[in-house]
RNA sequence: CGGGAAGUAGCGCAGGCCGGUAGCGCACCUGGUUUGGGACCAGGGGGUCGCAGGUUCGAAUCCUGUCUUCCCGACCA
C-alpha cells in the first residue's frame, strides 16, 4: 500500500528517510535541519541511553549538567577548538522581542536589547565545563573529575540528515579530568572499549576501533579515538569518539593542581561522546526493504502477539486468555511485549506494520494453531515463521530474542569483512572505491597531504588507524613512498 | 552557498502547456459485512491550490518576486 518503502536498489537517501519516517523514529520538523523524535525513536533512544548510562556509572562516573550557552570569551579559549567548530555555531545576540511598529500582529528583534556578550550555543561543551572545572580544582586530592552529561548540541550544519546530521542532536559527553598523562590516556582508551562493546553487544554493530589521523582530529585534541561502523551501502559511518585532550584545555583554562611534591602542574583531559546518530547507524546497518529491524537488546517493544479473530466469541475469549498467559510469562522473564488486539486492522496490516517498525518477533496466535496447542513465531531479521507449541513457549520466545540478537551481529560482521579489501595500487584503490564500496586497506605515507590529496580526487578519507594495527612493510597507493602499515580508507557519512 | 526537483485536504498525487471557480487514492467519520500477509460495500466530512504582487471580466493554471522542503555537491558527528 502507501506505506511500501523505497527499494535500496533505487536510491539509497530515500530508502534511508522513508525507513525512519514510516518506521515511526522521527518526522521532519518546523525547523530547518531538526527533527522530532517519535515516541518509539525515543523509546529506542532510551534504551542505548540507560545501557550506557549504567556502563558509565560502573566505570566511576556521574552525571552533572552544564549550560546550554557559551559565552563566546569562553568559547575561544581554546582556539584549535573554537577554529574548527566556528562556522557551525548558532549565537545568541539578543534577549528580547518586541511589537514590529509598522507590522500589526508581528515582532521583531528588540535593537536595544543587544547582549553585551554574544552566546554561543554549545556545539560541544569543552568550553563552559573547563571554565567550570578551574574552579572545583586545586590538588591532586581533587582529581580525577570524572563527569558525563546527557545533554543536546547545535551544530549549524550546511546540510542535514534525519539522525546522522541534524542540526540539534542529543548526546553524552564524558569530561574527565585527570592528574597524569597516563592516566588520561586510560581513561580514553577504557570509553573507547565501552563504547565498542556496546556497538557490538546491544547494538549488534560490529565496530573498528581505531585512531584518528591528524586531519579527523577533534579540534583541539592530541588524539582522537574512534569506533567506526560499516553501513550496507558501503559507506562509513563515525559511531563515537574519545578524545585524549592532553593539557590543551587546562592551559586555555588555566586549569593547575598541586601535586603531592606541592608542584604546580597542568592537568589533563579527555572528552567522549556518542550521540543519536547511533539511531541512523543502526538503522542503515541492519534494516532491509521490509523496514526496520532493531536488535532484541534496545528494541523499544521486543515481541508483538497478534490475535487472529474470527466470529467466533468464544474463541475470542481464548485467544484472549492465552495471550494474557503469555504476555504474563513473558513480562515475568524482562520481555516487552504488546498485544495488538485492535480491531480496526486486520492481521495482515499488523504484520506488516510491525515488520515495518522492527519488532524482532511476533507471536500470531488464531484458531487453527489454538486446536493444535500451536501458535505462529515470526522472526523479523530473517523473516522465519515456525510453528511453536504454546507450552513453554515463553522460554522459546527469550531464547530466541537471544538469538537474533546474535545471529544480527554475525550478518553485520560478515557484511563487513566480505566489504574490507585491500588496495595496492592506486588504480586498485579508485576501482574498489566506485565498484565495490567497503572499507579499504591500503598503505598510506603518513603525511596530512597525501590523505587531503586523495580525499580530494576520491572523497575517501582515512577512517582510522586501527588499534593493534599489524605492522607490515608497504608503498603509498598515491605517492609510493614508504609506509610501515595499512590504514582504513573509505568513503563516509 | 552552487546544481536539480517539488510545494494543491492529515499523507501521497493529478490538474497547469491550452485561464472559467478543484479532483483521485490512502487516512478520517457513520452503518453493515469481515479478520491466517496491508479487507469490502454504502453514505459522509474536510482544501483562502506555500506566500506577496502583477496581467485578466475571471488565475491552482500566465508573469515577477519571495519563502520552504527534498535530492546532488562544498562543510561536518
Amino acid at each position: 500500500m502507501g506505506n511500501s518503502l523505497t527499494s535500496r536498489s533505487q536510491d539509497y537517501s530515500q530508502w534511508y528517510n522513508d525507513l525512519i519516517l514510516k518506521g515511526g523514529l522521527a518526522d521532519y520538523s518546523a525547523v530547518r535541519g531538526c527533527m522530532v523524535i517519535k515516541p518509539y525513536g525515543f523509546g529506542l533512544w532510551e534504551n542505548m541511553r540507560d545501557v550506557l548510562d549504567r556502563k558509565f556509572k560502573e566505570t566511576g562516573h556521574q552525571n552533572a549538567y552544564f549550560p546550554l550557552f557559551v559565552p563566546k570569551s569562553l568559547f575561544e579559549a581554546e582556539e584549535k577548538n573554537a577554529e574548527g567548530f566556528a562556522k557551525e555555531c548558532a549565537v545568541v545576540t539578543h534577549y528580547r522581542l518586541k511589537a514590529d511598529p509598522d507590522n500589526k500582529g508581528k515582532l521583531i528583534v528588540d535593537p536595544n536589547a543587544r547582549l553585551e556578550e554574544e552566546l554561543v550555543v554549545r556545539p560541544t561543551s569543552e568550553a563552559i565545563i573547563w571554565n567550570t572545572y578551574k574552579n572545583w580544582i586545586q590538588s591532586y586530592r581533587d582529581l580525577p573529575i570524572l563527569i558525563n552529561q546527557w545533554a543536546n548540541v547545535v551544530r549549524w550544519e550546511m546540510r542535514t540528515r534525519l539522525f546522522l546530521r541534524t542540526a540539534e542532536f542529543l548526546w553524552q559527553e564524558g569530561h574527565t579530568a585527570h592528574a597524569t598523562k597516563a592516566e588520561a590516556i586510560e581513561e580514553t582508551k577504557k570509553m573507547l572499549d565501552v563504547y565498542a562493546d556496546f556497538a557490538e553487544q546491544y547494538m549488534a554493530l560490529p565496530v573498528l576501533r581505531g585512531v584518528k589521523s591528524a586531519n579527523e582530529r577533534f579540534a583541539g585534541a592530541e588524539d582522537t579515538y574512534c569506533i567506526e561502523a560499516l553501513m550496507q551501502d558501503g559507506k562509513a559511518l563515525q559511531a563515537g569518539t574519545s578524545h585524549f585532550l592532553g593539557q590543551n584545555f587546562a592551559k586555555a583554562f588555566d586549569v593547575k593542581f598541586a601535586d603531592k611534591e606541592n608542584k604546580l602542574e597542568y592537568v589533563w583531559a579527555t572528552s567522549w561522546g556518542v550521540s543519536t546518530r547511533l539511531i541512523g547507524a543502526l538503522v542503515m546497518a541492519h534494516s532491509d526493504d521490509e523496514g526496520l529491524v532493531i536488535p532484541p537488546r534496545i528494541a523499544p517493544l521486543q515481541v508483538v502477539i497478534v490475535p487472529i479473530y474470527s466470529k467466533d466469541e468464544a474463541m475470542k475469549a481464548r485467544l484472549d486468555a492465552k495471550a494474557g498467559e503469555i504476555i504474563k510469562e513473558l513480562r515475568a522473564k524482562g520481555v516487552s511485549v504488546k498485544y495488538d488486539n485492535d480491531d480496526s486492522n486486520r492481521p495482515g496490516w499488523k504484520f506488516a506494520e510491525h515488520e515495518l517498525r522492527g519488532v524482532p518477533v511476533r507471536i500470531a496466535l488464531g484458531p487453527r494453531d489454538m486446536e493444535n496447542n500451536l501458535a505462529e513465531v515470526a522472526r523479523r531479521d530473517t523473516k522465519e515463521k515456525l510453528s511453536v507449541s504454546l507450552d513453554g513457549i515463553s522460554n522459546y520466545v527469550a531464547d530466541l530474542l537471544e538469538e537474533i540478537q546474535q545471529q544480527m551481529f554475525n550478518k553485520a560482521l560478515k557484511f563487513r569483512e566480505e566489504n574490507s579489501r585491500n588496495a595496492d595500487t592506486w588504480e586498485e584503490f579508485v576501482r574498489l572505491l566506485d565498484e565495490q564500496p567497503g572499507f579499504i586497506y591500503a598503505h598510506w605515507d603518513g603525511t596530512p597531504e597525501t590523505e587531503e590529496k586523495i580525499k580530494e580526487l576520491t572523497k575517501a578519507t582515512i577512517r582510522c588507524i586501527p588499534l593493534d594495527n599489524p605492522q607490515e612493510e608497504g608503498k603509498c597507493i598515491l605517492t609510493g613512498s614508504p609506509s610501515a602499515q595499512r590504514v582504513v580508507f573509505a568513503r563516509a557519512y
